[in-house]
Parts: C-alpha cells; sequence; structure tokens
DNA sequence: TGTACATCAGTGAACGCGCGTTCACTGATGTAC
DNA sequence: TGTACATCAGTGAACGCGCGTTCACTGATGTAC
C-alpha cells in the first residue's frame, strides 16, 4: 500500500526523532531498528530501508536532530532576558535539575558523547559539526570580548556544562547530583564575573 | 585441566583488565565476551563463567579497575610537586593530549560516562562510588580552604575535566581538540586564582 | 476529466551472524588418610 | 611421604535470541496520454 508523498515524508520524520530521542535515552549501540519502527507508528521493521540506506545513516541524521532540537531549547531560554543575562540565562538552563532529568531530549553530547566520540566518517563529522554549533551559540552570549575570546570561553563553559550533566546523572543521591550542576554554575559564572573586574 | 589457585586467580584478574580497557576503548554494550577472553589468553569463552556470575558481574570489576587507575595515575603525577602546585599538576595531567589519546587507559567518565550513567543496582553504585573517589582526590589537592569548599570547588573542576577529555574526542581538527583541554584548563585555574584574591 | 500503467511505502517473513549463557568433558591440582 | 579420590579451571560445542539486512508481495499513489 503506497504512501503519498507527504505521508511518506513524515514517516521518515517520524523514525528520526524517534531515534534521536532512543539514542540519547539507551544509547546508540543498545537501540535496534525494530523498536525504533514501532515508536514510529510502523507494523514491522522491513520498510526502514525505504527510508535509509543503513543504521549508520540514520545515526547521522539523529545527531543532527538531537543537537538542532537542544540548540532551539537553549535559544528558547534567553528569549526576554536583558542581554547582558543571557550567557548566565543559558548556563542555568542547561544545568538545570529538568534538563538533566529529560535525556531522551536532552544535549546528545550529554546523553551520549562517549558513543559520539568513537563514531567515524560521516557520522564523526555529524558530531564534531553540532559541538561546534553549540559553542557557537554559546560564545554568542558572551558580550564585550573579542570574537576569540567569545569562542574560546564558551568552549571552556561547554565543556564544564556537557560533563557536570554527565556526572549528575552517575551521582547517586539527589543532593549530590544537584551539588554537582549548582558547582559547575558557579565556576562557569563566577569566573566570567572575576575577569570583569 | 585444572589450574592451581594462584594461575586461576591471575586468569580473574587478566579479564577484568581486558574488560577494563576494552570497555573503554569500545564501549560496555560493543564489547563482546568473546573477545575478552582471547584479549586474556583463554581459548573459548566458556571458561568465562567459572570467575564470574555474569557479564553484569564483570562490568563491576571493570569500572572498579578503570577508576583505581586512573586515580593512580593522577596520584603519581603529583608527586615531587610542592603542596600549593598539586591542584594544577594533577589538572594538567588530566587535561593531556596523551591522557585524551589513550582511550584505553583514561579516565572511565570521560571514555564510557554516558553508559555509566544507565547503569542499574551495582553496577550504578561502582560507578557512583568511583566517582565520589575521584572528585575526593582532587579536593585533596586544594589547600586553605574547608573541607566542604574544597570538595565543592573540586566537584565543578572534575566536571570540566571530564566534559573537556569528552568533547576534544568528539572534535575533528586536532587544532581545536587541543584548545578545548587548553581552555577548559584555564577556566579551571583562574577560578582558583581568582578566588584567592 | 478519465483510463491504464508504473511506482514505491509499508508488510511480513526470512537470512546469517554474533551475542550471553549452558553444559559435558578433560586432566592437573588439592585434600584426606 | 605416598596413594586414592574429589575438585574445578579451562575446552569446545551448542543453545536460544535479537540484531541489521534482504526480499517477494500488496495496493494506494503518481504519471502519461
Amino acid at each position: 500500500m503506497r504512501r503519498s508523498r507527504e505521508e511518506a515524508a513524515q514517516t521518515r520524520q517520524r523514525i528520526i526523532e524517534a531515534a534521536s530521542q532512543r539514542f540519547r535515552e539507551n544509547g546508540i549501540a543498545e537501540t535496534g531498528l525494530n523498536d525504533l519502527m514501532k515508536a514510529a507508528g510502523l507494523e514491522t521493521q522491513g520498510g526502514f530501508y525505504k527510508h535509509f540506506e543503513s543504521k549508520d545513516e540514520l545515526i547521522e541524521e539523529a545527531i543532527g536532530s538531537g543537537v538542532a532540537e537542544i540548540l532551539g531549547r537553549l535559544e528558547d531560554s534567553v528569549k526576554g532576558t536583558s542581554p547582558e543575562d543571557t550567557f548566565a540565562a543559558m548556563v542555568s538552563n542547561y544545568l538545570s535539575v529538568k534538563h538533566r532529568d529529560h535525556r531522551s531530549h536532552s544535549c546528545p553530547f550529554s546523553a551520549m558523547g562517549t558513543e559520539l566520540g568513537r563514531l567515524e566518517g560521516r557520522n564523526a563529522k555529524a558530531a564534531a559539526v553540532g559541538l561546534k554549533k553549540l559553542i557557537a551559540l554559546v560564545a554568542a552570549q558572551i558580550k564585550d570580548v573579542s570574537t576569540e575570546q567569545a569562542r574560546n570561553r564558551a568552549t571552556a563553559a561547554v565543556s564544564a556544562m556537557v560533563g557536570a550533566l554527565l556526572l549528575s546523572r552517575i551521582a547517586d543521591n539527589t543532593h549530590w547530583a544537584n551539588t554537582i550542576l549548582a558547582e559547575t554554575r558557579k565556576l562557569i559564572l563566577s569566573e566570567e564575573r572575576c575577569r570583569e573586574r
């Protein structure tokens, strides 16, 4: 039963979104295509190859989708914030309990970063491009310094943010997990304040 | 052909070390028991269950082994350093190109942290206990502040260190990858200097 | 606008493969006397 | 110290299972006239 072009495009998008979420929730290697197709509303996994050449190609799309999602959320988080506060607002939004606890919609680097570091070819490229975009977005919030300085500080800030979210998910009690977020937030923001003097 | 108690204990240790390295290199899910047994010098995988109840039990041991390895290396890195410089020495050692490029012997949180955050039961506990030890070791290098302050600053420092190593492995050119390490080092160390004032 | 045919999204079953796990067996090690 | 027997580390083959991938088929959609 052939579907319309529009329906087919929607199916493809549903598969990518299901993959993007489940890869972050359970890991790339641990997520099977059968599960994904069911999550996308299809009966069987046979149709997968009408949309993608291989699981590898899906990984590329899923990384792009996950990065776009977190970039969009971070951009939204600073809307209505006065220009001098957007950096702090973005860092705080990233290092929030809500972000940590919703892994399937969280920053792909925090949710599957160690897997991303092992990818090769086009998938490695997709991860690197995504990381560049995340750093650029954070850099854009750092005012009154050169573009290069902003990029360098954003690089360190993103490292700390990704690490904190990752470790906060390993900590085995809520208080400790929240302390990791709070202390990393302090490190990033107090350093900015310090440099301002 | 039964082996002596001593030989059996050595075999068990070889399996743990092989697992500890390969889990960090290729991921836990991607590493098969057959590969591990071959790496430990055994012909077939059948003997595995003479040493471990399941792969799950091996994971617990491998985490402990990997954490012990990085703790030992970090301790060594500050030997012969004057007390006021051990924190900077330890951070610099962690954020080195050598550490990043030797994934199979690197900090388990940087090499398989996103998988560790998904573990349950005793394995989740092992990861959390390991993280606590790493933070405590770094905290011990921060002088002239209260124990609690040292722990809090070490918490943020370790977040940044783990995140930087992880992202440095995703960056797709050497210069950028090295910048991630250098800028994160700056963030951690300049903040300490800033607070000292 | 209507008809005839080609296309192809999704179904359902099957493929080979490697996974974690089990088990009968071997023969050197460990134990009891 | 020497002998008889129990133990068990490692072998090798097999188990069921789910993986990614393939393929013949169906029938609505898209295209050509």
